[in-house]
DNA sequence: TAGATTGTTAATCGATTAACAATC
DNA sequence: TAGATTGTTAATCGATTAACAATC
């Protein structure tokens, strides 16, 4: 195990471990550094710089095996240790995460989500029961848990926010578009802006039919 | 107007035009790159550089013009030029970006949404007509579609992208979690992968608990 | 053994940061 | 004018890529 690992490197391990579920899933055996690289437009020896920052897991002159692999990454990514998490606000967004997103296979375990319509509080979904906002504190107090899923509306996010940090919550999986002042203690906040993301495949998408400066294909 | 706009740059983009919108709506008038720095945690030389790619937008000795700033930031991202776009796949996600996500303020308009389910097809959600799936292809013959929003099941997924790129749509906002091949001639794909979001969260979540190394604060 | 492919060091490239002259 | 702050060039830093010896 290296020094600090970059932030960088860190964001590509999910791409990894998706990669190699994926190869496992196929019945891939293994797979040379150069082979994965051309799969996942990469280059080969920035994945092996990569898998060393945490103590290389091939086999010189055979490449690496992709069940291990998996695994290896899986337990950086700390898969083993699972996390528990509620979804604060079950609109349409919460509900989506509730049924469709594979939180366990992101080491997270849902534990409940919290709303303050009576027409659902009391209700379960995908067997995640809803709960009532007003009983949020008193939930925090008997359960350890680690993340809540912000999916409510921008008004409520700020108190919630601090209700959350105060109340032994240390991360915050955050889809309201509101930035969350930092300065909530300890607390670590993972920010989803769709709207980034939308406004790049925009931009470049504008770029290709308009303008063209001089028949360079942008990128 | 500099050469090619590194990758980086453009990312920085949409968070520049949100941090001028929020100080815009908060009456701010002006804004030196040092405080704008402060407030989004880059470094004002930076910030100086990022905007010099477009060929500087401020005044030496007073600093940015807000307004001009968002106008000028949403002008490189194209705002103006507004792009259609369709939802493929009326479930909990498709319904929670089309009833909750701001699309226009992206510079896009949704134009409608498709479904196979006979529950909902021929209902309208907040203003956007759901429609069979079956007359996708023909509503895009009709219909100049620039961008199709990927929120359908994972089965529907590879098929119903070739028939998008086959009739005209240059860009796949995908929420799958499939990868989709590139080789569909010049379609653009943005891949929304929730779960490499909730990963990074939880591997620096649980690093800051355990192990610690030596008192260094991991971020 | 010969061939393949890693682990790892060194070279390159690009992005961020610092510095400062230009100028409002 | 003096002060502030940009635009822009130069220096630094870090990340990616290439190269190659180690070794399976």
């Amino acid at each position: 195990m290296k020094y600090r690992i970059s932030a960088n490197v860190i964001r590509r391990l999910p791409r990894y471990l998706r990669r190699f579920t994926l190869l496992d899933r196929q019945n891939v055996e293994k797979i040379s550094s150069s082979a994965l690289g051309e799969q996942m437009g990469l280059k080969a020896s920035q994945i092996r710089q990569d898998f060393n920052c945490f103590g290389g897991f091939g086999q010189q002159g055979y490449g690496y095996n992709v069940k291990q692999l998996r695994d290896d990454v899986g337990g950086i990514l700390g898969l083993d240790r699972t996390l528990t998490a509620v979804v604060i606000g079950a609109g349409n967004l919460g509900r989506a995460l509730i049924s469709n997103f594979d939180f366990a296979s992101c080491g997270v375990k849902l534990i409940a989500a919290f709303d303050t319509s009576r027409a659902i509080v009391g209700t379960s979904l995908h067997g995640t029961p809803i709960l009532d906002a007003a009983e949020l504190e008193s939930f925090l107090e008997e359960n350890r848990v680690d993340v809540a899923v912000l999916t409510m509306p921008r008004s409520a996010t700020a108190g919630t926010a601090r209700l959350l940090a105060g109340r032994g919550v240390r991360g915050l999986w955050n889809f309201t578009g509101v930035d969350i002042d930092a300065d909530l203690g300890d607390v670590l906040v993972e920010d989803v802006h769709l709207s980034d993301s939308l406004l790049t495949l925009g931009y470049y998408l504008r770029g290709k039919t308009e303008q063209q400066p001089d028949g360079a294909d942008n990128v």
